[in-house]
RNA sequence: GGUCCGUUCGUCUAGGGGUUAGGACGUAUCCCUUUCACGGAUAAAACACGGGUUCGAUUCCCGUACGGACUACCA
């Protein structure tokens, strides 16, 4: 049998979209458009207590900044819908009865307090791990334990109760992950999850498995916290007579703290001042902020071949992917085991590549942007050329107005610890006669004809032109440090630089 | 605690029974140069440990250690 690809990406609408959960939808999206299938999108919102308004647009967004929308979603339907679970609640009760017909599942009464008493009495009987399985449950509240007719008072009254799935006492369940191989667990470690809360909603055990069926999903990508529960989902593929289409599974290694050990979090974030969400967000319960990939500054290509380098590689030493060739080189089979650290480092190198192979004109438009917020106006011609000179030294698109803002604005003031140094009387007077060079000069001014006029103004005073070079990067830019001044030279024009050359003569002194 | 998963330079990783264990980020040094960058070159830097199997193990097997995930009417 060979069905077409369809592989969905299912978040839970909580707040904002975690780094983690944007590398499975990359994962997710690429193998799919590698095996020419689906990539779909489910909102896994069964939880009505956790859900956080404007979530579900966030994911959206995120998928959409970074180019891997999907092709089946809330928005955007396919045959499979509904795609959220909230609206899809009408569907799942037929199907935990069918279990519970085949006695596969069964109703349990217990209220929390009894669940929360079963577990202080195992834990004091020192029993490892306290859980609702083949053997408590025969001590507890349930359509296992109960008489029939109770059962169905119970029921009919209206008494709220879950439905759990009844786990096999002794069966070796086994799955062969695409990641990992072959895995087995034992039946006895499994616990008796309940499938249907009390309020009619399934729990996400049984309503992954249902949709992923009813949606035929072909692969399960998820992240590795789920391969403690896939046993209990293999079994239910089992119940459901399901196994012919059950979908392989591929459990993606965790994204690890930068530095010590655990999961990868927004703790993480707040410490070492980086983003681990794509965008920002503001929870509107909590008022917690969260900065994104986005706002910082990343390029989306940029910040998409970072997160697919974290745990998978191509093979071969090739770094540079664009959406295009990670479709190409990508495989599941190339996915690590290991937990991946998160190095903010390597992330902003691929913005640096991607920044550089930008052309002047794109840039040119953030420049221009990021000018706009402060009320300037400037050329596109103009943002272009400053673009070219200072892409090279940016990391972020900012950079580019930030290190570069002298060429626009004249320096009001001078880096002290450059002018205590290079600023001398040699530096005035090559200064001086520069000046009035380029006062007489009828030349257009060109990055040759500065130099050349500057060159002269040193060689007249018998003064070596490196010398000074540093003192007039101070005198035009208030700075010690920066791009190739005669670039910089012609990009403020001639009548500008003589009025900065001017300014500094009068403003800054020579120290004895 | 239990179950499951994992372990190659600081980090991301390639590799795989016999290799000078390769690349990238970062770090250091040098070159280029009007500074700072960019770029180029070089360097330091790793197979967790212990047993097997084998002529030979970093690679295969088993333990140990360490790390992680899970252990809810959350996903």
């Amino acid at each position: 049998m060979n069905r077409e690809v369809r592989v969905r990406f299912a978040p839970s609408p909580t707040g904002a979209l975690h780094i983690g959960g944007v590398r499975t939808a990359l994962y997710n999206y690429l193998f799919a458009r590698k095996m020419g299938g689906k990539f779909l999108l489910r909102i896994e919102d069964t939880d009505q207590t956790r859900f956080v308004p404007g979530a579900e647009e966030y994911i959206k967004e995120a998928l959409d900044w970074l180019g891997i929308a999907p092709d089946e979603s809330p928005w955007n339907p396919g045959a499979c819908g509904p795609y959220r679970q909230s609206e899809r609640k009408p569907m799942y009760m037929q199907y935990a009865l069918d279990l519970v017909e085949k006695g596969h599942a069964y109703y349990a009464f217990d209220t929390s307090e009894e669940l929360d008493a079963m577990r202080e009495r195992l834990t004091a009987a020192r029993v490892v791990s306290p859980q609702y399985n083949s053997i408590t449950r025969t001590q507890m509240k349930n359509s296992l334990t109960l008489p029939e007719d109770e059962v169905k008072a119970r029921l009919a009254s209206g008494e709220p109760y879950v439905i759990r799935i009844k786990i096999p006492r002794k069966e070796e369940v086994r799955l062969n992950d695409m990641i990992r191989g072959w895995v087995m667990v034992h039946s006895n470690t499994l616990d008796d999850k309940v499938l249907m809360k009390s309020d009619g909603m399934p729990t996400y055990h049984l309503a992954n498995i249902v949709d992923d069926h009813l949606m035929g999903i072909t692969h399960v990508i998820r992240g590795e916290e789920w391969l403690p529960s896939a046993p209990l989902h293999v079994l239910l593929y089992k119940y459901f007579g399901w196994e012919d289409t059950m979908p392989q599974f591929a459990h993606l290694p965790l994204l690890l703290k930068p530095d010590g050990n655990g999961k990868l979090s927004k703790r993480d974030a707040d410490k070492h001042g980086f983003p681990v969400f794509p965008m920002d967000w503001t929870d509107p319960n909590t008022g917690d902020k969260v900065i994104g990939f986005r706002e910082a500054g990343y390029l989306p290509d940029a910040f998409l071949n970072f997160l697919a380098f974290l745990g998978w590689n191509p093979g071969d030493h090739r770094e540079i992917f664009n959406l295009d060739e990670l479709v190409q080189a990508f495989s599941i089979e190339r996915i690590g085991k290991s937990g991946t650290k998160f190095d903010i480092n390597k992330a902003k190198w691929y913005n640096e590549q991607y920044l550089r192979s930008k052309s002047d004109e794109e840039l040119a438009a953030y420049l221009i942007a990021d000018l706009e917020k402060e009320g300037l106006t400037v050329s596109l011609d103009k943002a272009a050329q400053i673009a070219a000179i200072m892409k090279e030294r940016a990391t972020f698109p900012a950079d580019l107005w930030r290190e570069g803002r002298f060429m626009l604005v004249a320096p009001t003031q001078f880096d002290e610890a450059v002018s205590s140094k290079k600023w001398n009387q040699e530096a005035v007077t090559v200064l001086t006669t520069y000046k009035s060079k380029l006062e007489v000069s009828q030349e257009a001014l060109t990055a040759e004809s500065a130099k050349a006029l500057l060159e002269q103004a040193a060689s007249d005073n018998e003064i070596k032109f490196g010398k000074v070079m540093q003192a007039v990067r101070l005198a035009v830019t208030g700075v010690g440090a920066g791009p190739d001044l005669m670039a910089v030279f012609v990009i403020i024009g001639k009548d500008e630089l003589i009025k900065r050359i001017a300014f500094a003569l009068d403003t800054l002194h020579v120290q004895s």
